[in-house]
DNA sequence: ATCCATCAATACCTGGAGCGCATCAGTGTT
DNA sequence: AACACTGATGCGCTCCAGGTATTGATGGAT
């Protein structure tokens, strides 16, 4: 195979069509130049020039190898720019996972901050359960997971995206609905309550009997679910009341009333960035930077 | 800038992600492909493998520079095939001259066989007189003429195209109209004949004096004109007769009544193919083995 | 017609780049 | 803890690319 010094060579002979102005051009003396040209004709066996002792012409098929070496030289140098841009992350795909619940909260932060801070970064979405999120950063398939907080292992790094409140979902008829201020939690006590699955959900499952047992209240627990959007469906439907992330009163549900809670921590609930510590992607480091 | 030869390098590490075995794909060591690619990184001052002493990986700059490097590769040998095709005349293109009379003979025949035989080969056309043509091809814009006989420069090779015949252009209404078989050139005594000028229609001129003089008939000459086409309409309009050549019935002119000529050379018109002794365009090469 | 300037090709030489061999160093396995 | 595997490094050798000097051919000037 030919060499680009060879292709570099042939384009400035072609475009000076004079062997030693070329050769100065190229910071060369003629006679290697010469040589390389012979060279590449002997590579490509097909003459590229026609070159008497006072003349120089591009043959038919040198004129059709310039127009080749010329896009090989061009796409050679855009690739050596383009891998730059890449490794400083200026351009470059980032696969980020969330759960199902994250979307209505700092996924929407993260989009809009990558695509304004980084417009040249692809972001791969996938939305899967925090357990699948970690498994797939550990093998590299993921970079970037929106998670419940849960004990990970050393090599992946987390902080916190958002921490945000509960509210109470109540049935637009319940009389719990029309009271005023922070709901105590005490009137949950006795009530019908939607539980999240400690299987599934099993943040919020442990979130919210560790509020229960702090403050002694024990609702009755009619169902276990594990999305959010199931619940407020059944509390829409008036089959009981229940306690969910404040972001989830973004989905529209007719018929649920929203009323703030009493907790003994305002804001329990944590949705944090988890990534690999030995990442390489520069772009997430650049989105990191961001966030 | 890099080397193809490190690109070939990296992709096959990129692909085996194991660089002794990449080394035997490459038929060399590896101690010496490590070194290739540590050039190239350093070159592009990126980082393109995460590599342990016991794992290879590529990194997300790495993976940009693979699809750049293939492509890169790809291009590489489609020029070298390329060109080969346009030196053996498979592709390319060829600048043909062509004066406006042969545009009703020779010309189509050349045009076909072109598209049937070289599909490849592009046909460049230009209407010239045979006089520019000739300069053309002596400067190497053009490639091939189709010329009057005239003389040429010894750097010009020339072949018969086509030779055809002369047939008498009467106005319909003409005595000579409704002859039957050759008509004698003696009927053109003393008739008003339309004439090529011996200028800018050199070839037909002499052409026709000659004949005149050979049979020694003298018709009246009442115009010179440069075009058979101007002389077919003039001959439309009554105001004469003309001799024109065989292919010229094709254009179509009301009230013109073409009858074949008794001559003492029944094809005297000749018409030639005309290219650079020195030619260096293969598809030429290719044309005129069909022609 | 002769001489000279120009320009690519050739001959020869030298320094450095690239290869292979031998070895080192780090890591996962048994 | 020993070993096997694998990429990195050190070193010597070869060969090639580039430089200098020269040749050879050609077109233009006198």
């Amino acid at each position: 195979m030919f060499t680009l010094a060879q292709l570099t060579s042939f384009v400035a002979v072609a475009e000076e069509l004079h062997f030693t102005r070329a050769a100065e051009r190229l910071s060369m003396t003629q006679p290697p130049l010469s040589r390389q040209i012979q060279l590449l004709e002997n590579e490509l066996r097909v003459q590229l020039l026609d070159r008497t002792n006072r003349t120089v012409r591009l043959t038919p098929a040198g004129r059709a190898f310039l127009v080749e070496a010329r896009r090989i030289l061009r796409q050679s140098e855009h690739a050596a720019l383009a891998v730059r841009r890449v490794s400083t992350g200026e351009v470059g795909a980032i696969a980020v996972g969330f759960t199902a619940a994250s979307s209505y909260s700092a996924l929407g932060d993260l989009l809009h901050t990558a695509q304004a801070a980084l417009p040249g970064v692809e972001i791969q979405l996938q939305e899967l359960v925090t357990r699948d999120q970690l498994k797939a950063l550990g093998e590299g398939s993921l970079d970037l997971g929106l998670v419940r907080p849960m004990s990970t292992g050393a090599d992946l790094l987390s902080r916190p995206a958002v921490r945000e409140g509960l509210l109470a979902a109540l049935p637009a008829g319940h009389r719990a609905a029309g009271g005023r201020g922070p709901m105590p939690l005490g009137e949950l006590a006795g009530e019908d309550f939607l539980m999240y699955s400690p299987i599934e959900a099993r943040y919020f499952h442990e979130l919210l009997v560790g509020i229960f047992r702090a403050v002694d209240v024990r609702p009755t627990f009619t169902q276990y679910l594990a999305q959010v959007h199931s619940i407020l469906a059944l509390v829409s439907g008036g089959w009981g009341l229940a306690l969910v992330p404040e972001s989830a009163s973004l989905m529209r549900h007719g018929g649920i009333v929203f009323r703030e809670v009493d907790l003994p921590d305002p804001k329990p609930v944590e949705l944090n960035l988890v990534w690999r510590a030995t990442n390489d992607n520069p772009a997430l480091d650049a989105l990191l930077r961001h966030l």
